[in-house]
RNA sequence: GGGCGUAUAGCUCAGCGGUAGAGCACCCGCCUUACAAGCGGGAGGUCACUGGUUCGAACCCAGUUGCGCCCACCA
């Protein structure tokens, strides 16, 4: 070939070292702005949000693993001509966060109210700029290739805008008010919650019966709730008691006397059948104490102290429940001992605390029919949610969710703008509007839910409510990727926030997203959850360290089976940091031997593997295609790992060191120093070889790009030199160069080399021990690579007066081999009376389902076929295993 | 209390109607002209159990058992 750049291949190290290329090469990626993206291009859009990291601290391995899935399918994208944009930025997560910084407080020994709302607030700024930096750091070193100039964070000025924005209209249109409910309540938090923010656990309580008189018996597991009972409900049904419906009773600890209702929301199955009601504590005797205009009680606080006069007044919750327990005992009102009972408890998702259920004054997003339009865009196919088996938890929740309290007693958040004035005036204030000022308007003290901004993320982002070229570029997002554990928290509310803001749009144009793919949960090695308690938490940084982000991502895509769990352990790190080594090493054997990227020669001038290599490339190019468009990643790795080790280096480039040594000599690059005469003698085949494995590496490092992109680009801008990888085109398919013919005849000679390595294994020879050996009967299309498999299987042309002293036959190849007494009869015959054995059960199986008439009748003919030809095959293996058998020498 | 999923080699998982697969681990042999982070060979599964459908079932159906997960305002 012509005299190109020198062999660049004599810089690469002997083995991959991640870290020497990943900095640069991510630097150098930014600073040219290959991840930006063009609003005003003529591309089709494909656009991902990031799920924003919350500020709270750093990246996990399922943030690694988030990272890896979508910066592959915006890689790809980028490759095939799309204008993709990762859109970066962050989650001000504000329960979580203050916690995180009210923790570190504490141990200053400050509270929140020490500071005072603005300082503390100040301070959550501070915390937050040092953990941004972290994150982002992390997302450089994975690899993100997002699109850094867009970065945005929820509480940023124009987030906040959207946010501010929005609320006005969900107000204006009657969607969002203010109102008393039950709600969860965290007291150690201090805040209301929502109720996906309620965690139930199956706790054992004790249910307690407390007569209220002689009739009266009602049960409980929270009996300090009784000081605020206001009446006894029953079912109006219940024949037991109808004479006391109308009646009242006396409430024991209080003197109050408190009615007896009817309620159908009474079980006069369940207990005595009648039910105590507190309506301030508990959601149903809430909606009983409504049905009945029954007034409700609060007895509790904030911190969950009772706020009830009497014995009780002071005491925290849980102290108050055995005291009042107490109280009840000595009244000789407890009629059976309490008892254990296993029930579902709410406790708090940030915290763990037990919530309590507290009458409270809060903002609530009325979500009828924002909800209602999330189910339909499902139903009706404009969103996917991919894998399809997620949709029935999708409408399960959909078509029944309760309104949202959105309001939360945090200080870290967008505050709710809403502002009260002396006389009772509610003026809720939109971004353009006047705030009010005068005597006595205050700000509603308040902070929306942090779902409430991550909401508006796939638009707030690109500028919304501008309509911004972005806007208009990449609204509706292509693909959201995310966990199916926040299918609810994020996605839903997306979905309802989504269709309602860009409603003017039209219903195709409304959604946040055409297609939802949903991805598991990161466990360790053994499948278990990894948390903090359990001490087997990985820090994705370790791994990178020690094995390259490479291999970290490619772990975690090879393990991405659709909404499945993805076990991962260090073992399965090294394995793909070996992969990365491989492939470092292959194409290095390929530039050490001058291999090219040129145009291929014609069909009829390359080789049997030639085309076999080729053939299975462009199969593996267009699985990895259709497998990427249903997002099997661990399938479209693995095709890849699978095409690349085991057939393009387990036998392409072995078999290419013949062709090559015609043009030459085998380049080692470590005992064979020779310079540069291959390039002047290089014969036809080398040539062609050279090309060909240009263009096979040339596909397979632009195919794993998305992948592995730090040892693919440093590899492909060596073999190429050319600039990038980054923005350079996706292999595509070829149907054209699949080859069956050639597939068959490698195959073919796979088995022939297969065999006689472990005839070879069996006989005691050493892997590099060299035996004269005859070859007879090689088909035609191999006849011409007889040079190629004595190579692989090291076998000598044999000499003048070659003797056999041994012999065996694959398919229809004779091999003659002088083993010069080198043959252990006994081995050799053990060996061949089991594959005597192997084959004799092949032949009866066969028999047995060609005598079946019905198997006749039925099965289709290619299936018939097959089991003819195996018989076929099992026959003749038995046949030439017995001749064997036949000429072995006596023991 | 509802709903969903899953049970395949020692481990983690693919396969989902036509003779059981991968990675890791394991055993034997090798510094064979890229790679010992490697090469060659090998062992290892009555595909949870019980019935059914089918010429044929790991795969479809029913039930049983084990294990997960999600949802839930029955005191």
């Amino acid at each position: 070939m012509t005299d190109t750049s020198p062999a660049p291949a004599a810089d690469l190290p002997t083995a991959f070292v991640p870290a020497e290329v990943e900095g640069t090469l991510y630097e150098r990626w930014v600073q040219r702005g290959y991840f930006e993206a063009d609003d005003k291009s003529d591309r089709p859009p494909y656009c991902i949000v990031i799920p924003p990291p919350n500020v709270t601290g750093s990246l996990h391995l399922g943030h690694a693993f988030e990272h890896t899935l979508i910066d592959a399918l915006i890689r790809r994208r980028r490759m095939q001509g799309y204008e993709a944009l990762w859109m970066p930025g962050m989650d001000h997560a504000g329960i979580a966060t203050q916690n995180v910084v009210e923790r570190e407080l504490a141990r200053e020994g400050l509270s929140r109210h020490d500071l005072g709302r603005e300082e503390f607030i100040e301070r959550v700024w501070q915390w937050k700029e040092r953990s941004g930096g972290q994150i982002s750091g992390q997302m450089r070193r994975l690899g993100d290739s997002v699109a850094w100039s867009r970065e945005r964070f929820t509480m940023d000025e124009g987030l906040s805008r959207a946010v501010q924005t929005i609320f006005k209209r969900l107000y204006d249109d009657g969607l969002i008010y203010r109102a008393e409910r039950i709600i969860n309540w965290c007291v150690r938090c201090h805040t209301a919650l929502s109720d996906i923010e309620v965690e139930h656990t199956e706790d054992e309580g004790e249910l307690i019966s407390i007569r209220y008189n002689d009739e009266v018996v009602v049960a409980t597991t929270r009996a300090e709730t009784m000081l605020g009972d206001t009446a006894v409900a029953v079912n109006p049904g219940d024949e037991r008691y109808q004479h006391l419906i109308g009646t009242e009773v006396e409430l024991p600890l209080t003197g109050r006397r408190i009615p007896v209702v009817a309620d159908p929301h009474v079980d006069p199955e369940f207990g005595t059948g009648m039910v105590k009601v507190t309506p301030a504590h508990d959601p149903n005797d809430f909606e009983i104490g409504r049905r009945h205009g029954l007034p409700a009680l609060t007895i509790m606080d904030e911190l969950g102290v009772i706020t009830a006069h009497g014995p009780f007044q002071g005491l925290d919750r849980f102290e108050a429940r055995p005291a009042v327990v107490a109280a009840l005992r000595e009244q000789g009102r407890i009629v059976s001992e309490k008892r254990p009972y296993v029930h579902a408890v709410g406790h708090c998702s940030r915290c763990k605390t037990v919530v309590e259920p507290r009458l409270s004054l809060q903002w609530f997003v009325r979500v009828g029919p924002l909800a209602k339009a999330s189910g339909d865009a499902v139903r009706d196919g404009r969103v996917r949610i991919h894998p399809k088996e997620m949709e029935p938890r999708w409408f399960a929740w959909v078509d029944n969710m309760h309104d949202w309290c959105i309001s939360r007693q945090l200080w870290w958040g967008h505050r709710i703008p809403v502002w009260y004035g002396p006389n009772g005036e509610v003026v809720c204030v939109g971004p353009d509007d006047e705030v009010p000022t005068g005597e006595g308007w205050t700000q509603d003290e308040d902070v929306l839910d942090t779902w409430f901004s991550s909401a508006l993320w796939p638009f707030s982002t690109l500028g919304w409510p501008e309509q911004t070229p972005a806007m208009e570029k990449f609204y509706p997002n292509q693909v959201l990727v995310t966990g199916y554990d926040i299918l609810f928290f994020w996605v839903a509310r997306m979905m309802m926030f989504g269709l309602y803001a860009n409603a003017d749009a039209g219903p195709e144009q409304a959604i946040p997203f055409s297609t939802v793919a949903l991805h598991g949960m990161v466990r360790d090695e053994r499948g278990k959850k990894m948390s903090k308690s359990f001490g087997n938490v990985v820090d994705p940084m370790d791994w990178m360290d020690a094995y390259g982000s490479d291999a970290l991502r490619f772990t975690l895509a090879r393990g991405a089976n659709p909404a499945t769990d993805v076990p991962i352990g260090e073992d399965w790190v090294q394995a793909s940091r070996n992969f990365c080594n491989k492939l470092w090493n292959a194409t290095r054997f390929a530039l050490l031997n001058g291999a090219q990227v040129g145009v291929l020669p014609d069909a009829s001038e390359l080789s049997v593997t030639d085309r076999w290599i080729i053939s299975r490339l462009h199969a593996t190019l267009a699985e990895v295609d259709a497998l990427y468009e249903d997002f099997q990643f661990a399938k479209l790795t693995e095709a890849l790992y699978h095409f690349t080790w085991d057939e393009f280096c387990d036998w392409y480039v072995e078999l290419a060191k013949t062709p090559l040594s015609r043009g030459g000599a085998v380049r080692t690059g470590t005992r064979d120093e020779r310079s540069d005469e291959r390039d002047q003698t290089g014969g036809a085949d080398a040539e062609r070889t050279q090309l060909v494995l240009g263009h096979v590496l040339d596909a397979l490092l632009r195919v794993l790009h998305p992948i592995t992109p730090f040892v693919s680009e440093a590899l492909w801008t060596t073999l190429t030199g050319d600039e990038t990888l980054v923005t350079a085109e996706w292999p595509v398919a070829d149907a054209s160069l699949t080859d069956a013919d050639a597939e068959a005849a490698v195959a073919e000679l796979q088995r022939l080399v297969t065999e006689v390595r472990r005839f070879r294994s069996e006989q005691g020879l050493k892997p590099g021990q060299r035996v004269a050996a005859r070859l007879a009967g090689l088909s035609g299309s191999l006849a011409g690579h007889e040079a190629e498999i004595r190579s692989l299987v090291r076998l000598d042309v044999p000499a003048d007066g070659f003797t056999p002293t041994a012999s065996l036959s694959v398919g229809g190849v004779t091999v003659d081999l002088d083993l010069s007494g080198a043959i252990d009869v006994a081995a050799e015959r053990r060996r061949l009376e089991k594959d005597l054995a192997t084959a004799r059960k092949d032949l009866e199986q066969a028999e047995k389902k060609l005598a079946n008439e019905q198997f006749l009748a039925k099965a289709p003919e290619q299936v018939v076929a097959k089991i003819r030809d195996r018989e076929a095959a099992a026959r003749s293996e038995i046949d030439r295993i017995e001749a064997q058998l036949a000429a072995l020498p006596s023991a």
